[in-house]
DNA sequence: CTCCTACGCCTTTTT
DNA sequence: GGCGTAGGAG
């Protein structure tokens, strides 16, 4: 049926022959909007259409969405059998897999998945247990290096003898992280537990220990296997892929898609080093790079394949567009953070009308979430419905985790740190020093807490704590018996009543409260939907509807999944969110030095590649306006801390650029400060500029030279002490009156000459 | 054991 | 500015 080849007909020449090379290793670098998404479903559509099953079929991603947009658009192409393909998270198909052969690596299959918040918990129980200084011992950083620890597939025992490792800890006067990791390790064994790396870290372990030989089934049973994201997997992540492909006669069916420019989370342990190892692996590997850009006009991807060649280590592309020059981009300069804001909003408001544009055209990208919130403000005097995406999710708020904390114990007991969050909440006289006497006493005994629970008589605690551990295990004992009769929803509804969480919440008539127990209700509405609906989850109709299939599917879901993006709202999110999606119209805030690139990324040239990268992904992110704009002020941690102009931004050439005026627009600069808004002080908080902004004229780039005295508009009286850099882009040193010594660029800061 | 306040911290983060 | 935690008073 010709008809059924008609997918090949919507691609380009280099994308057909990605999607039709099957068979052996294939690398498709992607570059922004070059139709990756569209290859790599074509391509298992495609892989399908050759008569190959599709369970046989093993697409990784990064993220739910990514899985279950790839699933849509190829159940559209080969019809319902798409839906039999293996498609998911690496973290959501390998929790399948490890449910599945749980006991041949110890662990039950009903393993609690710990998140992040779990994790820092009970490492900070550790490191108090081991009466360490939680100053020196900060969880974050031990997490990090437990974390990267098992991402380059060092177990605790190799950690002790790692003689780098130990040096590292030592010179951070660190010497005990690697008591910490296998502490750590065995914690979570004993609480049946897995934290996100785990879920790698144990697949990897699955298939290279080899139990009753099972890696053989599951390189017989993914006979292709496909990588998004590539550039964004870790050490450990290639590793399982290699195990899956790489053995002796593999028909070597691998297909792996990134963008080494796109790689924004080597932070997180991502490295670009797999791309370059996989040309390596794979001698046979045939390369496809998609250059050509469908999504923005010339002048943004000019400024993209600029600013990208300021890094030296790059795979060597140059994306292009067929699209028209379209608009050059906007330099916005505003005095302040909330200036920012009430112009980003005003240009939103202007373009929507001008363009007839709708709010979900728009996206303002920042580098950190804590800026979004003057767009917020602006936005809402205008009107203009947005969403703020990022920020806790709705399975990390408080009153949520309470509740899953008694469903997980009802699952398993041992899950230590659901044990800890609920065992006196509501409160039930089970205190800290009274819990810390039971850990002790499991700890001593090398078993879970919930065992010593269990026969808490034998311990010799006051009647009163005795009575009360009873009440507790016997409420956690009845949801035990309930889990086999009962479904989600019934045990939920039981559970929220029984265990006093509901009450406690609809008792506290603050407002807070009274969101935390609608969160409530909407969990227990969530849980009646999956009880209700027949949602099918890679190839399965889940047709268990018990508490436990419900905690395994929410485990792994995040917000962004539920997300109805069917609203028209504009798109407030960070520059990481942003991956991988596309507007309009795009502003990027707050580029400025320090903050984009991040402060923290200044010390190493790596880190600063990363942070260009970051900026390359913004840009490619707009369609058809770009925006960048900056401020010279804003607060931060509550203070006002003065900025300048982003060094990135001199790395756009003059001709892509256009910089808008450098006063308020006329149209509404009568609202600022005095008129009084009831939504607090977004403007009048400023500082007073020494001469009106309208009536500040700056001298040309050649007038400001060594030596001179000259003006800045809030800087005051100064002194050029140098001025080096390229032609346009100078930067001048200067020495002024009150404000010490600052390096500014020249073409955006405004010196006048005295 | 519980409640309240003062202090100290702060990037990004698909899972 | 905003949140989470430690530590002291009740």
């Amino acid at each position: 049926m010709l008809a059924g080849k008609s997918y090949l007909d919507e691609l380009n020449d280099i994308q057909r022959d990605a999607v039709t090379t099957i068979d052996g290793p294939v690398l498709v670098i992607a570059g922004p909007g070059s139709g990756k998404t569209r290859v790599l479903t074509y391509r298992i559509a495609h892989i399908i259409e050759q008569g190959i099953p599709a369970y046989q079929i093993l697409a990784l991603t990064f993220t739910n969405k990514a899985a279950r947009e790839m699933k849509e658009r190829i159940t559209k192409v080969v019809g319902s059998k798409g839906g039999h393909v293996w498609a998911g998270t690496f973290h959501s198909i390998f929790a399948r897999i490890l449910r599945y052969e749980a006991e041949k690596i110890g662990f039950s299959s009903n393993f609690t998945i710990y998140d992040t918040v779990d994790s820092k918990s009970l490492i900070t129980t550790i490191v108090k247990e081991m009466g360490l200084d939680p100053k020196v011992y900060d969880v974050n950083g031990i997490r990090t290096r437990i974390s990267s620890a098992k991402s380059n597939l060092i177990s605790p025992k190799a950690y002790k003898e790692n003689i780098q490792l130990l040096a590292q800890d030592r010179s951070s006067k660190r010497p005990f992280i690697n008591k910490i990791y296998e502490t750590y390790a065995m914690r979570c064994k004993r609480a049946g537990a897995m934290d996100f790396d785990d879920l790698l870290y144990q697949m990897f372990l699955l298939l290279h220990k080899n139990p009753d030989n099972v890696v053989d089934k599951y390189r017989e049973k993914f006979r292709y296997v496909l990588v998004d994201e590539f550039q964004d997997t870790n050490f450990l992540q290639y590793s399982i892929i290699r195990k899956l492909v790489n053995y002796p006669k593999s028909p070597q069916n691998v297909c792996v898609v990134g963008d080494d420019a796109q790689s924004i989370y080597a932070f997180r342990g991502a490295t670009i080093q797999n791309i370059l190892d996989f040309q390596k692996h794979y001698p046979k590997l045939k390369t496809f790079k998609l250059e050509q850009n469908y999504r923005s006009t010339s002048f943004i991807v000019e400024a993209a394949n600029e600013v990208i060649s300021f890094n030296k280590k790059q795979i060597q592309k140059k994306i292009w567009s067929d699209q028209g020059d379209g608009q050059k981009i906007k330099i916005l300069k505003a005095v302040t953070d909330a200036e920012e804001g009430k112009r980003v909003a005003d240009m939103i408001l202007e373009q929507k009308t001008r363009n007839h544009f709708n709010n979900k055209d728009f996206a303002i990208l920042y580098r950190t979430n804590a800026q979004s919130r003057v767009f917020e403000e602006h936005l809402r005097k205008h009107n203009i419905l947005y969403k703020i995406y990022g920020g806790q999710s709705f399975y990390q708020r408080k009153e949520i985790k309470d509740l899953l904390g008694y469903l997980k114990l009802a699952v398993n007991p041992n899950d230590e740190e659901a044990l800890k969050r609920v065992i006196n909440f509501p409160k039930r006289a089970i205190g800290d020093s009274s819990f810390s006497k039971i850990a002790k006493i499991a700890n001593d005994n090398l078993t879970s807490n919930w065992e010593i629970l269990k026969s808490i008589e034998k311990f010799g605690f006051p009647a009163r704590l005795t009575n009360s551990v009873r009440g507790f295990v016997n409420l956690i004992k009845t949801f035990q018996r309930h889990l086999e009769k009962m479904d989600a929803y019934e045990l939920a509804s039981l559970a929220a009543k029984q265990s006093g969480v509901l009450e406690f919440y609809n008792r506290d008539k603050t407002v807070e409260g009274l969101n935390r127990a609608n969160n409530l209700r909407e969990l227990l509405d969530g849980i009646k939907d999956f009880v209700e609906s027949d949602e099918e989850i890679e190839d399965v109709t889940i047709t268990d509807k018990g508490l436990t299939s419900y905690l395994q599917n929410i485990a792994l879901i995040t917000d962004q999944d539920n997300d109805k993006d069917n609203d028209d709202r504009v798109a407030l999110m960070s520059v990481h969110a942003a991956k991988g999606l596309e507007f309009e119209s795009v502003f990027v805030a707050g580029m400025e030095d320090k903050l984009f690139p991040s402060q923290m990324a200044l010390n190493s040239k790596d880190g600063l590649d990363e942070e260009r990268r970051l900026f390359y992904v913004a840009i490619t992110r707009a369609k058809q306006f770009l925006c960048l704009s900056f401020a010279f002020s804003r607060y931060r941690y509550g203070n006002i801390v003065n900025s300048s102009p982003s060094p990135f931004l001199g790395e756009i050439s003059e001709k892509n650029l256009e910089h808008t005026m450098g006063v308020l627009p006329s149209r509404s600069t009568e609202s600022t400060g005095s008129t009084g808004s009831r939504l607090g002080p977004p403007l009048q908080r400023r500082m007073k500029p020494r001469i009106p902004v309208s009536d500040f004229k700056a001298s040309p780039i050649s007038e400001i030279v060594v030596g001179k005295e000259v003006e800045h508009i809030r800087f005051g009286r100064g002194k050029v002490l140098a001025k080096e850099g390229p032609k346009g882009n100078e930067v001048a040193t200067v020495v002024f009156d009150e404000a010490g010594e600052k390096r500014i660029m020249i073409k955006y800061a405004k010196l006048k000459v005295l």
